[in-house]
RNA sequence: GGCCCCAUCGUCUAUCGGCUAGGACACAAGCUUUUCAUGCUUGGUAGAGGAGUUCGACUCUCCUUGGGGCUGCCA
């Protein structure tokens, strides 16, 4: 490759950053990884309303947690202004441009610049994803590139940057297919390098609508916060619309940047399977190193309020409830009745396991041969429930205890748990639920 | 309306003319000696419709239908 790959990924910073547009964002960053080029980011920051320091803080961050890491200092397109209409006079002079008295949508009367596009012949580029696209002149407007205002609009701002900028490839969203039969115009009209373009469908919702807020989580912020990890989040969006070609579906970045391959991207649009995310985030976890889990489960421990007492063999409870996990949020809630006696009771399993004819007696007898065993461990303690019921299954045992134990019908393995909770806790659990929550 | 794009299981997808159409998620059943999970095994469900090209079409061409995008002094 003699040519030296420049990309960039240009949002709007708005302080949330949807989905749709953070894997425009990967795409651009395994393409430039892939190719050894560079990863450029632009902040698209001329609404001023919107693009406030804090909304571009949210942007950085979220490129961060995800591990887009960009080369260049950022490129503020406000900085650009004085570039902008530089061009654009330019384009005046060379008659590519236009002053017109106009009325806005709005209602507004003002002197616009509009740009002159041809009216005859057919404007075509190749995408790297879609195709040869092709266009007649003719089916497009002469479109306004600086407002009565004296504002540059994004047509013009978007292609000097890109050319500023020294960009080779555009990857970005479906959305813009259009705009590139006018920014290639303006490229020419500015005597400038035609970059290569790739555009990427969009993710969409069961509706096969563009996918947004009404369809359930839709920007970064709201997965990182329901506890997905940033790798998942970015493993699942790569998958969304590209694949290695075999049947890999959990990949390593280094593994991605290798087999990345923007030509076999796909050009149908993708549905959002939350389902499917929440698979990957359970595989990630369950492959996240065991310390970074101890670690996790320690710091959300701690910040849900808890403490972990001397000699709680944290270990133990790792190796239970790592493989179990699907979100890291959901620790709290699994580590509650072991660091606190003060945790919710789920109405239906009291409803289902405990408030039944029968089960006081139960429980109050597993009180009694829980308190004759000599080794509180989860063998012994299985032992005892396997001796009553006989071979004749668990279950009346076990859920009971669980749901008195913990609140909860699921959770770690029951008599691992029971270990855990230690003899004293156990014991006084089930006497208490017995009496307060048993017919 | 005009212009552009798209079309394989419910979903993400493999297939670059030979297919008994493969994998993953989800779902169902079973096993892991009878808990919650994990893991494993098994199962069902797909090429929108119609022409054409070809020995042969999911793969190529055309039409129809359906879906999406754009058509701003938004980006």
């Amino acid at each position: 490759m003699s040519e030296k790959i420049r990309v960039r990924f240009a949002p709007s910073p708005t302080g949330k950053v949807h989905i749709g547009n953070i894997r425009a964002a990967i795409y651009n960053w395994l393409y430039a990884r892939h190719t050894g080029g560079k990863f450029l980011l632009r902040v698209e920051d001329t609404d001023l309303e919107r693009s406030t320091p804090e909304a571009i803080e949210v942007l950085l961050e979220c490129m961060k947690w995800l591990g887009l890491d960009y080369d260049e200092d950022p490129f503020y397109q406000t900085r650009n202004l004085k570039r902008h209409m530089e061009c654009v006079e330019k384009l005046i002079a060379s008659g590519h441009a236009y002053k017109v008295e106009r009325t806005s949508r709005e209602g507004k009367t003002g002197i616009v610049t509009m740009f002159r596009m041809p009216k005859e012949g057919v404007i075509e580029f190749d995408d790297i994803v879609k195709g040869r696209m092709a266009k007649k002149a003719e089916d497009i407007q002469d479109f306004a590139i600086v407002r009565s205002d004296g504002s540059p609009i994004f047509h013009i701002a978007n292609v000097v940057d890109d050319i500023d900028q020294g960009v080779t490839h555009i990857i970005r969203g479906d959305d813009h297919v259009e705009n590139t039969f006018k920014h290639i115009e303006i490229f020419k009209a500015l005597g400038a390098p035609i970059p290569k373009y790739a555009h990427l469908s969009m993710i969409v919702n069961q509706q096969g609508k563009p996918y947004s807020k009404r369809d359930g989580a839709a920007f970064v912020g709201e997965f990182r916060d329901q506890g997905f990890l940033p790798d998942a989040l970015f493993n699942y969006l790569l998958l969304l619309g590209w694949n290695p070609g075999d049947d890999r579906e959990v990949l390593s970045k280094s593994e991605m940047v290798e087999l990345f391959d923007l030509a076999k991207v796909h050009v149908t649009a993708a549905k959002f399977d939350i389902k499917k995310l929440q698979w990957m985030n359970g595989e990630y976890i369950k492959r996240m190193p065991r310390a970074e889990f101890t670690r996790e489960l320690k710091e959300r421990t701690v910040a849900a309020g808890m403490a972990i007492p001397e000699g709680f063999d944290v270990s133990y409870l790792v190796d239970q409830l790592q493989i179990r996990t699907k979100f890291l949020s959901d620790i709290p809630a699994a580590v509650k009745c072991f660091f606190s006696d003060d945790f919710e009771m789920d109405a239906k399993a009291v409803e289902k396991r405990l408030a039944k004819e029968g089960v006081k007696d139960l429980l109050l007898d597993l009180v009694e041969r829980f308190s004759a065993v000599e080794a509180w461990d989860a063998v012994t303690l299985e032992g005892v429930v396997k001796e009553l019921s006989q071979g004749n299954g668990m279950g009346p045992w076990v859920h009971p205890i669980r749901v008195a134990c913990s609140g909860r019908g699921e959770g770690i393995g029951l008599f691992e748990m029971l270990q855990l909770l230690g003899r004293e806790r156990t014991l006084e659990r089930l006497r208490k639920a017995a009496q307060t929550l048993c017919p």
